[in-house]
DNA sequence: CGCAACTGTCGAACCGGTTCAACTACAGGA
DNA sequence: TCCTGTAGTTGAACCGGTTCGACAGTTGCG
């Protein structure tokens, strides 16, 4: 493999010189760059990365740290994947992809060897134990998703509270009075999925404020258990008019349970549901819903971070959260309530 | 941050010392090994990667290289990912993801930089244009699937072959004598997607011997076109009393289907597809399936591929092409055939 | 007792880049 | 003519590890 120095021996010249014309960092006359150009061409020479990185504290590589917990909806975890991975290429990164099960470990292994210039944080806790550790790092880090403390960090995340009103609005208007709300499954929350009590309770807040009866419940993130659930709820409030649902698997069981039902959409029902437009387009979910857009999200965090990471005023910026508007993407699956359910007794 | 010079100076000892005392490589003294531990400990030392790399050779990264159509199912692709990843980390390695849409390009950029120890690449084509480019780096690789050319790396796979051929048998020996095959989107096989033909041109030839109607077609990857798509077939057939699918989508989208056309299975229908265990969890699949093994595989490409980079000796053993054979797992959905379809002419 | 072998430690070189200070050659201004 | 400034180039140092060869001190064996 050609060194920098195979290639200065080859144009003629010094390693300095030649680091220099293929940098541009100084002036070089056109002759020897000409030279240095071609001979790298010859060599087909590629700068070692190892080398590069001891020379400039600069490893050209972001870290992206996703726990897979198997309850999480894979469609949704894999576009945020590519969100970060595309845009952080764009901007000219490689990704190192860590999954390990201590999330706080592996961050601590990847920026004290200085493996990489800056850190993506996914499946954020309400208290992540990754939080303290990034902090505390010398390369600046970037969060998908809303922590309890966001302190010395950028945070990306969707307006959940105001996902919640937006639904419930939406429904009130059309002159919904009884709805449900199908939230993540409880175990979720347990683990810190902060997101799933911020949309929720903002609904309930809204539903309380315009005299909208909310039925709240967690979900299930599996089938049968989640086709079960939708059932059970159905039978349980026969005069509810409409469904929110903030449970990817809940969405994506629920055409089959209509069906089953003999419930129309939205004829007898009306659904808003929480989800990209590419896990709708995959499933061909007919339903209107909140763009949860974690293409973007993700994106947006690698901006962010790159920034920090090569300009040395922006490292001292202040911090920023930035929330995605919920956006309402009709697919006509509200509409005024109509008869009540034919199920209802 | 701690370089080993300041651990060697802590403990009083020389830089080289010092390194060996950690990396055990040479005879210290007790007395000496506990001094530098107990500096590495105190000064909260972590060896700089870019540093390492240079000297030794070895980043202790892999590459892992997959593209991300966007007919290609995300929760199947998901599982390739964290059986690589995994597997990776306990084998002491980190990896890098890299999703570029030119993957050749991508693959030279990460190899002849020495980023990376080793390649797993994903995705393969019949004629994949990366596949060059890996046999002539200087780090070894791994497939997951199977190219045409398989010369110069180690391969793994399904053997898609005697998938198509289980499947067939199986049905056969229950009596059913006319099948329908949906594979993939024709598209998958243009851009080299070989498995597709792999598993169907076995499924004929060994319907040809036993004097099984088999109508092999290929499908659709998305809704509603897949849904349509499985109506059309099952009005064109209606004597067929066996559905294999080698495609996920449509494997997602037949319970509705069935559901709404008021068939069962296996009363009306026998049914047997071809996925992954994890996948049936999610969806609930109550079908028969060749387990399609995901994880499994990328592990064991991962594993290969470290006894290649860690051993000398292993690189020069031959190549292996090691196909996993397809466990038929029974979920009841095939019978023997009863009475013709119900909306049979 | 002398020599070989072994143990434990160290200095120096090396991996392959980048960058700083210094030097040369030449142009322009006083 | 001399001085200053600038463009172009170079050698050397540095980044932070690993590893080779040398060496001192000790032990073992004939």
């Amino acid at each position: 493999m050609a060194t920098i120095g195979d290639v200065a021996r080859e144009a003629g010249v010094s390693r300095s010189t030649a680091s220099y014309a293929l940098s541009g960092k100084r002036p070089i006359s056109e002759e020897v760059r000409r030279r240095v150009l071609a001979a790298a061409e010859a060599l087909a020479y590629t700068p070692n990365a190892g080398a590069r990185a001891l020379a400039t504290s600069q490893t050209k590589v972001l870290g992206l740290l996703a726990q897979f917990h198997e309850d999480e909806f894979a469609p949704a975890m894999m576009q945020y994947l590519l969100g970060v991975t595309d845009t952080a290429r764009d901007l000219g990164y490689d990704t190192l992809l860590v999954t390990e099960a201590d999330g706080a470990r592996a961050l601590r292994r990847i920026t004290d060897s200085r493996m990489v210039d800056g850190v993506v944080l996914m499946n954020i806790a309400q208290d992540d134990p990754r939080l303290p550790i990034l902090r505390a790092a010398p390369q600046p880090g970037a969060l998908v998703g809303l922590p309890g403390d966001c302190s010395g960090l950028d945070v990306f995340d969707l307006d959940f509270e105001e996902a919640g009103r937006v639904m419930v609005d939406h429904l009130h208007r059309l002159g919904h009075r009884e709805l449900i709300l199908i939230s993540q499954p409880e175990h979720v929350v347990e683990r810190g999925g902060a997101y799933v009590w911020r949309l929720r309770d903002a609904a309930l807040e809204r539903a309380r404020q315009l005299g909208v009866t909310l039925h709240a419940v967690y979900g299930e993130s599996r089938q049968p258990a989640v086709g079960r659930l939708l059932n059970a709820l159905l039978d349980a409030y026969p005069s509810a008019t409409g469904l929110l649902i903030n449970n990817e698997a809940a969405t994506a069981a629920l055409p089959s349970v209509a069906h089953e039902r003999g419930l129309r959409v939205p004829g007898d029902l009306s659904v808003i549901g929480r989800y990209s437009a590419e896990f709708a387009a995959t499933f061909s979910l007919p339903y209107s819903f909140i763009e949860s857009a974690p293409d973007r999200l993700g994106s947006m965090a690698v901006r962010q971070l790159v920034r920090r990471v090569e300009s040395p005023a922006a490292r001292d910026e202040p911090f920023v959260v930035r929330f995605i508007s919920p956006e309402l993407v009709s697919r006509g699956s509200t509409a005024p309530p109509g008869a009540p359910l034919p199920n209802a007794r």
